[in-house]
Formats: structure tokens, sequence, C-alpha cells
DNA sequence: GTTCATGCATAAGTCCTCCTTATGCATCCT
DNA sequence: AGGATGCATAAGGAGGACTTATGCATGAAC
């Protein structure tokens, strides 16, 4: 099988359709002159002229037109074939994320990623332990981490993984309204054993060891679950507020201080790099950054 | 119009058809590797697995088996009118030859060329005068010169220009035969005032200025003819051997001595650097240099 | 079980095709 | 005549398309 230079197909296809080489370079986003340049290859290749040069324009030779209708057919199968494979592959996205995530963030608006995607469905894993995306065919990951460098992977971080008290307004009330950090000493603590308690109170300016160590101490190591309790007034939740801006905008939860702790990790995007031109992991990527855009006025 | 990588869709499909990266890189003349490679480029657009990978040789999944039938399709249809548009542009072989080799070389050779192409039509054009190939319309050259750089051409030496005294038998009997250089001198020159002669008396050590310029000066500056003299026992011919090999294959002709003279100048093919993959004239070339080869042995 | 053959995968390196930029020329329009 | 339009071509750059080398997995043979 004997076939022309593939390129220089392309550029003469577009060319034949258009009788401009100056159009057919804006349609391929290329220069006028590097379609000139493939016109000619070709030309050189097939041995004649393939366009008659006007002033203004180019008209197709009686050899041109025939192979521009060859061409032409041989693009249209090639790209509705590609097409066919790619959307066709293109059926479910995997989206492995940790359940906090899942419950808190993604479940409020995967919806409108399936509105406007409706040829994609959508599976989700959730779990605590960091997948391996390739080994378990997992199209994008949503992972916390503090430099969001995975090999192989690229990653767009979402937003900081920050923490602050959050509570039920009718908890707070039982102590007449928490007015400063010290307050919250004499609340239940959703869990006390949470790190980023004593960080937040050292941030606060409370030497709250010895009231956090005589607490019961668990290990949830669950934002949702935690931010659950904290809903139903079982106790404080130390919270990341971009997964409660739901709860707190519907007065759910309140957050009673400005003062935020952040131990530098951050929630992040990640998937294969080299699978980043697959059609699903792109249109998730774009919609999620937008998203994630529009909810944190951040820029990620 | 959405595309894939072309080049992958080329090894894609040879892949397929062949079910082995290793063959498919066979018949493309490429490495293994680089079929791996392009398949796993385009595995990447299309977003899934084209093939399941076994052992000894791989196997169309079904997304892959859709996309080979598409691109077999495309392929094939853009092989077709490629070709149409060659073959058509192909009509005509324009060749330029001088005189001399036109008649003594490429007469006895044309049709073996003829017939491993025949859609090719040769046209011949013989002058005297170096043409401009691409202002006169003509494919390929035939010419002498010393170094074989033309601008703009690409040259492939044939044989080189050299000369020596060819005469017939008869002519030779007349004086009871040739045994040394001075008994040429006994004898007519068909043209004694080609330089050629001065040069070659020189490097068989005679002294023949006196005899030389005693004779008929003609100017000829013809091969052609002064070897139909030589023939036909007019005189004797200081000729390129290789011009002549028939007639000295058959006796028509001899060459009494091996004393071979050069003055530097080759016998040149030579045509369009730009248009060299024009397919006519590649078909040219390539039949050219091979019946060189075989009839010098030398290569070329 | 061991060894060897086969064949795909991938990393590192190279290079040439596929462009881009700049410029020139021809034609057409005002 | 001047300006706009659009193809042609030379010079230069770079990234995609390879190559080479090597590793790994599987299957066959002993």
């Amino acid at each position: 099988m004997n076939l022309p230079p593939l390129a220089a197909i392309r550029a003469f296809e577009a060319a034949a359709r258009l009788s401009s080489f100056t159009r057919a370079a804006e349609e391929l986003a290329m220069t006028q002159a590097a379609v000139s340049y493939q016109i000619k290859v070709l030309e050189d290749r097939v041995g004649q002229p393939l366009f008659t040069r006007k002033a203004r324009q180019v008209e197709l030779t009686e050899t041109g037109r025939a192979l521009a209708a060859g061409a032409s057919e041989a693009l249209r199968i090639l790209a509705e074939s590609y097409e066919q494979a790619r959307t066709g592959g293109q059926g479910t996205l995997s989206i492995s994320t940790i359940p906090t995530f899942a419950a808190n963030w993604l479940a409020l608006r995967l919806g409108s990623f399936q509105i406007a995607h409706p040829a994609i469905a959508v599976r989700l894993e959730t779990s605590d332990r960091v997948v391996d995306l390739a080994q378990d065919n997992i199209d994008v990951g949503i992972r916390t981490g503090g430099k969001g460098e995975w090999p192989g992977l690229a990653s767009h971080r979402l937003f900081m993984a920050d923490f602050t008290p959050m509570l039920s307004p009718s908890l707070a009330a039982t102590i007449g309204g928490v007015r400063e950090p010290a307050d919250l000493l004499r609340l239940p603590i959703v869990d006390a054993g949470d790190p980023w308690w004593a960080m937040w109170f050292d941030l606060a300016g409370i030497d709250a060891r010895e009231n956090l160590a005589a607490r019961t101490r668990s290990q949830l190591n669950s934002q949702a679950f935690e931010g659950r309790a904290a809903v139903a007034g079982v106790g404080v939740g130390i919270l990341t507020r971009e997964l409660f801006t739901a709860e707190l905008d519907n007065g759910s939860l309140i957050q009673p201080f400005d003062i935020v702790g952040n131990d530098g990790h951050a929630y992040w995007l990640v998937y294969q790099q080299a699978r980043r031109n697959v059609p699903k992991i792109r249109a998730f990527r774009d919609w999620l950054l937008k998203e994630i855009g529009a909810s944190t006025g951040m820029v990620a």
C-alpha cells in the first residue's frame, strides 16, 4: 500500500474544500506557508499540479479534483471511525475519591457534570487508600496531599484542606453562645483525638492540651462522619470549610471563629499524565476546575 | 473534523491486519518499538485499549476492531486515489540526451525499461545543447560534464567519457594489422581534429602532432557519427568504449590497444532535485542505474 | 523446573519532517 | 499609483516520529 504523506493530505483536503490555502490554514490552525509547503510536497509526489493558482484563490486541476474526492472520503471515514472509537470508549468515567469528598462535595455537584456530559457515565469508587490509577483502571482520583506530586500523574489542586471548628447552632446555644475559643472547651468535641484540634488551639493561643487529653479519644479520620455528628449536635467538629459550604449556608453548622489552620495539605485531582488527552478525563477535569473556581473564587 | 494522529493510524492498521507489532514494523520498514509507541499514542487518544496483548501476538479489542475497519477502508481509498493521481500524471517521461547517448546506448536498452514500466511512455529529445529541465519541461537529462554539479539538479554518474582508438578489422587488415600505436598514423583518421587524438598519442608516447596537423581537419563533435564511420571502414575513430560495446562485442570494431585516455568528463543522469520523488523519474533512475551497473560492473 | 525464543513496553537519544517567520512577487481593486 | 490579498520560498526551530538498548512476560522445549 503506497500512501502519500498523510500530513499533506490533510492540508490538501482543506485547501480543496475551501479553494484557498489561507482559509485552509485558518481552519487547521496553521500558517498559509505551511499549507503551501504541504501542497507542494504532495504535488511533487503526485508528479503534477493539483491546483491552478489564481490571484485570489486556487482552483483544482482535474487530477486534483479526483484526488480531493478520494481524500475527502477517506478522511471522513477516518474521522467518523475515530469519533466512534473515542465516544464509544468514553462510556464510563471511573473516579476514585475519599469518602469525605464524595459525600460532601462531589455528591452535591456531580449532577451538573452529568447534565453537561450526558454521554459519560460515572462510576464512583470511594476508598481511604491511595489507589493506583493504572493498576486499578481508574480514570481520575481525588486525593489529599501536600505538594501534589505523584510519579506519572498530572495533578490539579482543588482547595486547601484547612480546618476550623464548626458546630450546630443548637449546641452553641447550650452554653449561651460561643464567644471566644476557650468556650469550645466547655462543649463536647466529636473527635478530640483529631490532631487538628491541638493545632487549632495553638493558633488560637489556648493551651488545651490537658483538656483534650482528658477527653475520650477516637480515630475517625473522616470529615464526613465528623461533619454529620457536628450537624446532629453531638459535638464540635474541626472541619474543612470547603466540604461544608452547604451546611454553613443553610445554618445547620456555624463557624464561630475566623481562625483557620492548615497543615499544608490540599485536595487534588489526579490522573495519568499519559492519559491527559483522553476526552472523558479532559471533560471531567475542565468541569471540575471550573466548578472549583466558581465555588471558591480561586483560580486553580 | 477531528482526526487521530495519521502516522499512528498507519501503524495501527498494519498491526491490526497482521495481529503483530513486529510484522507491522517489518512491513512499514520501521522498528517494533516505533509501532508500539504509535499504538500507545493512539490508545491514549481513543481512551481505551485497541489491542489485547498476548504472548506471541496481539488481538484487537471490540473498539480496536471497529476502528481498524474504518482505518483500513480510509487508507485503501486514499491509496487508490493517490495511485490514480500518480499514474495518471505519470503518462510520459521526457528524456533529453545528446545524440550519441541516444543512438549508441539508450536505443539498445530502452525497450527493457518500457517492458518493466508499461505505463510510462517515453519521449526522447536529442540535442547537443544543455537543456534547462524546468524551463523545457524535461523530466530527466543525460549530459556530459566533469563534476556533475548543476544547480538544483540531482545527478548520477553513469560512466566515464574515456577515449581510445577503434577501427574496423578490415581497415586494420589494409596494413597487415595494427601492432603498435604508430601504426595508426599509417591509416586514415575519421576526425583528426578531435582533441582526444593528440591526448591519446601523448599517452602512447608518440609525437603525432605534425602528422595530425597535416590531415584534413573537421569538427564532428559526435561520437555517434565517428563510430559509424569507423564501423564503415572510413577511418580510425577515437571513441568512448561504453558507447560501442555492441560493436566491440560483434567484432565490427576492434580496440587495438589498452591505452585509454580520459579528460575528466563523464556521462551523467540529471533531474530536478525537487522532483526526485516523482514516480516516473524514480522509476527511470532506478532502472538506468541498475542497467549501468550491469553493463559496466561499476557501482554508480 | 530451567532455559531459550518470541514479542511487546519503555527510556533515552537523534533527527528530519512539519511547521513558523519573514519576505517577495503577482494580481486585483480602488 | 497605492494598497490589499494571497501564494511561493528561504531560513530557522522544535517536537513528533522514529531508533537503539534493555527489560519483562509468556510459551515452548527439554
